[in-house]
RNA sequence: GUGGCCGUAGCUCAGUUGGUUAGAGCGCCAGGUUGUGGCCCUGGAGGUCGGGGGUUCGAGUCCCCUCGGUCACCCCA
């Protein structure tokens, strides 16, 4: 059968039982986050096409190819936000909150990009952002802060790749290095970046093709350009992953694909992912992007979790399984349906879960309903109950079997039976 | 945006070199037990074979287009 509709390219939709993960992983997050001193703060799912474009960076693909931009009815150029960074920095910058600002996040992004494995046109995101400190040990709390989670959810098989990308001194000395090398081998690059590597160098040490490897090999690190200052921070950073036991690689050939990213970077890959989208997130310093939003000068870092990647991985790890029910009771009516309607909406009003059959179906249909429902136990009346004033009350999940109490009495026994 | 593979019940899939009324398992519903779930047995519902066009006496099967999925490139979460 086709239906007239279906979910746009590239999303999808999510379902009970699956959704109960999503629910779990976000809340799983916001403990993590919210016991790290880091605050929810929810921003529009669209902004001004300007936010991001200076934010994250006109030349990247994110921008150039892959916004959905529309123009509203005002004739303002808009677009659904590409990622989060941008939006909690304007908002920052908006409201100027005392630093440093803690804050976590969760929601969807928009990419318009060909679906694929871990790739989708809408997908969600969870990520925290700290912004207004330099210090180094706010960059081993934001690490610290994703390995956390990773590891509460159950994962184990991941890498932390770490790079420093320097600042607005040592960049330009380390990019000109680059360049030079470049230009010295350019012949040798694959036929892709053979013309074009200049328009952005770093680019080409993360190209996968052959013939870039080779001469990425051999190019100089941003690593070995740091300025003092950089130098120093990079060196704290790593000491205080090593204190507090954090298993890193150092990869001088991360280059992330956003503009604003300087010092720390980090990505983290998920090594049971056999795909090409094996990064279930990343993120790093963005000293330099307050200010380039039209900001006070207010260094920060941050970092944004790939949730359908993440909960792919956890498939491929085989943790984080789908929660069971935590259905109390259910109750099982053949006497027309009224019983059901009072004693449901009783146990609700006292806070017991409860969920009942529709339909006047019989009794043994509706105890296989019950029994599915993952209910703890099955509260049944028939015409027997109804003329005494009473209810049987069976155990579904042992071999208690039941018994009959009075119909007044449900609302207390259930309470002291299911704490 | 480029290329490879795929698209048959709600789900996972059979379907001989094109050949009558398209099947199975699981799930769902009902009955076996006129008051009792799980196990078992029986039956039932459910498909314009992704959509459109073409070739053919005849298309689930071949061709084209299109939509969707998937994998890779690219990029990233």
């Amino acid at each position: 059968m086709s239906p007239s509709f279906q979910a746009p390219a590239g999303t999808r939709d999510v379902l009970p039982p699956e959704s109960a993960r999503w629910e779990a992983l976000v809340d799983c997050f916001a403990r993590v986050a919210g016991q790290a001193g880091y605050g929810l703060v929810l921003t529009p799912l669209f902004e001004e096409v300007e936010v991001f474009a200076r934010g994250v960076g006109e030349s990247t693909d994110v921008v150039s190819r892959e916004m959905y931009e529309f123009e509203d009815r005002g004739g303002r150029r808009m677009a659904l936000r590409p990622e989060f960074t941008a939006s909690v920095v304007r908002a920052f910058i908006q409201y100027r909150p005392t630093t440093p600002w803690k804050v976590w996040y969760w929601g969807p992004a928009f990419r318009y990009e060909r679906p694929q494995a871990g790739r989708y046109r809408q997908f969600h995101q969870v990520g925290v952002e700290g912004l207004g400190s330099d210090e180094p040990h706010l960059d081993v709390e934001v690490v610290a802060l994703a390995w956390r989670f990773y590891r509460a959810l159950g994962l184990t098989r991941l890498r932390l790749d770490l790079n420093s990308l320097g600042d607005g001194v040592c960049r330009p000395a380390y990019r000109s290095a680059l360049v030079d090398f470049l230009g010295s081998r350019s012949a040798e690059l694959c036929s892709e970046h053979r013309d074009r590597w200049q328009l952005n160098p770093l680019r080409v040490l993360d190209c996968k093709k052959e013939e870039c490897r080779a001469v990425a090999a051999g190019a100089p690190h941003q690593l070995d350009y740091l300025c003092q200052p950089c130098s120093d921070h990079w060196g704290a950073v790593l000491e205080g992953l090593q204190a507090i036991k954090i298993p890193y690689v150092v990869q001088p050939r991360l280059v992330r694909g956003l503009d604003y990213y300087t010092r720390t970077t980090f990505e983290v890959a998920a090594e049971a992912l056999g795909t090409a989208q094996d990064a279930v997130g990343g993120g790093g310093r963005y000293d330099g992007l307050v200010e380039a939003l039209g900001g006070p000068p207010t260094p920060a870092i941050g970092f944004s979790l790939g949730i359908e990647r993440i909960l792919l991985a956890c498939d491929a790890e085989g943790v984080f399984a789908s929660a069971g029910s935590e259905l109390a009771a259910f109750v099982v009516d053949v006497t027309g349906g009224a019983a059901a309607l009072a004693i449901t909406e009783e146990l609700r009003e006292a806070g017991i879960s409860a969920d009942r059959a529709f339909g006047r179906r019989s009794l043994r249909a509706q105890l296989r309903t019950a029994d599915r429902s993952g209910a703890a136990v099955a509260l049944i009346v028939g015409p027997e109950e109804a003329a005494a004033g009473t209810v049987q009350l069976r155990w579904l999940r042992s071999d208690r079997g039941q018994e009959e109490i009075d119909r007044a009495k449900v609302v207390s026994r259930l309470r002291e039976e299911l704490g």
